[in-house]
DNA sequence: CCTCAATATTATACTATTATGAACTCATTG
DNA sequence: CAATGAGTTCATAATAGTATAATATTGAGG
């Protein structure tokens, strides 16, 4: 018989092992059980050892759902995009890591970036009644703001600096400024003619500001006819190849382009090469993210550097700082970026 | 003043939003507020547009840690390594999008391949009681697995498919055959000297039957002398380069190496790019994931397939079946691979 | 108008932890 | 020997939703 499958068999499993049952066997009162397990210094030594013997005798887990309707959870909910970008996936892993060193539990919604998925998400989230939470982007929808807000817990949005007033407080940075310096970036190595690749852009304002810091930039270089110099194209390396050919053959003047993401500039990377274009004498590529691969490309590729594993980590920071009682926190916070100069443009 | 500064200021929230209270909105008892969000058909269609109008207007969001200590949970907890790893990342998705359409929740814990880390994961996870739990590879320490068997919830571990009895139920494919068969196809393809490059395998056994998949096939080919012909390097594209010049240096003939993760590989190639080799002439080079830039890289890149997507989405589905009674479920399930033969081996 | 059964609703109790304030112990001091 | 007080421990109530059993309502048939 496999291990577990005893669901139709013996119904109750006995006694419930809880804070009570452990104070039972130790004969103590339940709180006293309790103090040991959050404030330790409470208990005298004697009892907490009789006490802690008896939990891991037991192995006793506390529940943390008791806990948490009592007003002392420690549970971070988080909505994200889809994790096949590489960007979130860093993210998460800094979220998640700093959450851990901060004792706290993280619940993960998945959500696109459409007004009723990011309804529903919210929702979910709220229905555990998180400790706080760490959203991705703005919120859109003006119901789901109002839930935010008369939720008691602090929201931290992760994304563009410019623009709206955030809901709680905002960590970020300046796509726009990001894609201004990159775009100039290229203008001032002697590229003319930039075109703009991207993924879908609706809804998602970190992707609207970098098309209009790329736009802005163009403006001040004073390039005029740029329509059609710019696509979107799903989130892969497929889609970075096709961008390229789409753009080439339409403009056949093309001499560099600003991908909004090192996904798409790898795969188009590996286009040229099927195609034996030199990079960047044929055409210069530039990505965003900085992807660990982005420095072992051949040849290597030029791309915005911005940090997003200590995004995460800095989100979440702030987060418990609010919850550990600091009330004079940033409102918005900018964590800067650098144009990694490679050989790809 | 910013919308969510108000910590000191007044504390009571006025009235405790629930189903007492929206039951009291209405001049229902709660119970009927309950029915109307599990169970509608128990109430008759006037009271429950009542309550459903109640319900909007408050904004009400019913909680859920409540409900779970009943019972009626709609948690699924993960532990997962770091998802900097693309193959874990596309899991994670499948995972969340399975619990996502079955209505569930997911409590996502990060743990690495070591005895006190994977024991203090299985305990966080277990304190918020979950309905079901998700592992990925097995669990090691006998403390944590008389954790998990103890508790009622079942076990989906998500693993090599080999080897010792699972917890509970067991997805996931044969490492070994995988790595058998890679090593076969590259045998049959001609190469004679093969190398074999993992991430750290200390923990993991779904590297360790890799290992032995290559291991027992150069066995049955009468390949002999391969000592020193393995390394294990960080899973970064630069471990994959490092990986690819520390064989070629050691053994000059070595004429293929298979690489245990796709990020590895593709990290190689690009040192052959730089280095003027030509590939698969002067080196072949094979994956293991086929991550979506496998196919778009110059030279595309022959690799393991496996669809960890599915895997992820498979484990959640076992696992609710299971949770809505049905007990006649496979304790293991496989599910199988692919050889992508393309051009880079 | 009354009975019966089906449907709808309600009251109570229960899940596990913890904040609160009361009660207790024991040593030190007046 | 009682009073003071620090250090422990305990009993109670509260958090919010829901299973259960008891009660109320409704409509049909006699």
């Amino acid at each position: 018989m496999a291990a577990k499958s005893d669901h139709g068999g013996d119904k109750k499993p006995l006694v419930r092992l809880g804070v009570r049952e452990i104070a039972r066997r130790v004969g103590v009162a339940p709180m006293t059980v309790s103090r040991v397990l959050s404030n330790p210094d409470m208990v005298s030594p004697a009892t907490r050892a009789k006490v802690l013997a008896a939990i891991e005798a037991a192995g006793f887990v506390p529940n943390r759902l008791a806990s948490s309707m009592r007003g002392t959870g420690r549970m971070i909910g988080t909505v994200v995009p889809p994790l096949i970008n590489s960007g979130i996936a860093d993210q998460v892993q800094g979220m998640s890591d700093e959450c851990q060193d901060g004792g706290y539990s993280m619940l993960l919604v998945q959500g696109e970036f459409t007004r009723e998925a990011e309804e529903n998400s919210i929702r979910t989230l709220l229905g555990w009644r998180p400790a706080g939470m760490i959203l991705q982007s703005f919120v859109q929808s003006e119901v789901a703001r109002q839930l935010l807000l008369s939720s008691a817990a602090p929201v931290v949005e992760i994304s563009e600096i410019k623009g709206r007033k955030p809901i709680d407080m905002l960590v970020g940075v300046s796509n726009f400024e990001t894609a201004y310096a990159m775009t100039m970036h290229l203008a001032a190595k002697g590229y003319k003619r930039i075109g703009f690749v991207s993924t879908p852009i609706h809804g998602n304002d970190r992707l609207q500001q970098r098309r209009a810091g790329y736009h802005a930039a163009l403006g001040e270089l004073g390039i005029k006819n740029h329509a059609g110099m710019e696509v979107e194209v799903p989130i892969t390396a497929q889609g970075g190849a096709d961008a390229l050919v789409t753009l080439t053959t339409r403009h056949k003047d093309i001499d560099a382009i600003f991908f909004s993401s090192d996904t798409l500039a790898v795969g188009a990377v590996q286009e040229c090469h099927r195609r034996g274009w030199a990079i960047p004498e044929r055409i210069g590529i530039a990505g965003y993210g900085d992807i660990e691969l982005a420095a072992q490309l051949y040849p290597p590729l030029t791309t915005v550097k911005v940090n997003r594993y200590a995004m995460g980590r800095r989100a979440v920071r702030q987060l418990l700082d609010r919850l550990e009682g600091n009330l004079k926190l940033p409102t918005i916070t900018s964590l800067g970026f650098e144009i990694v100069d490679r050989e790809s443009a």
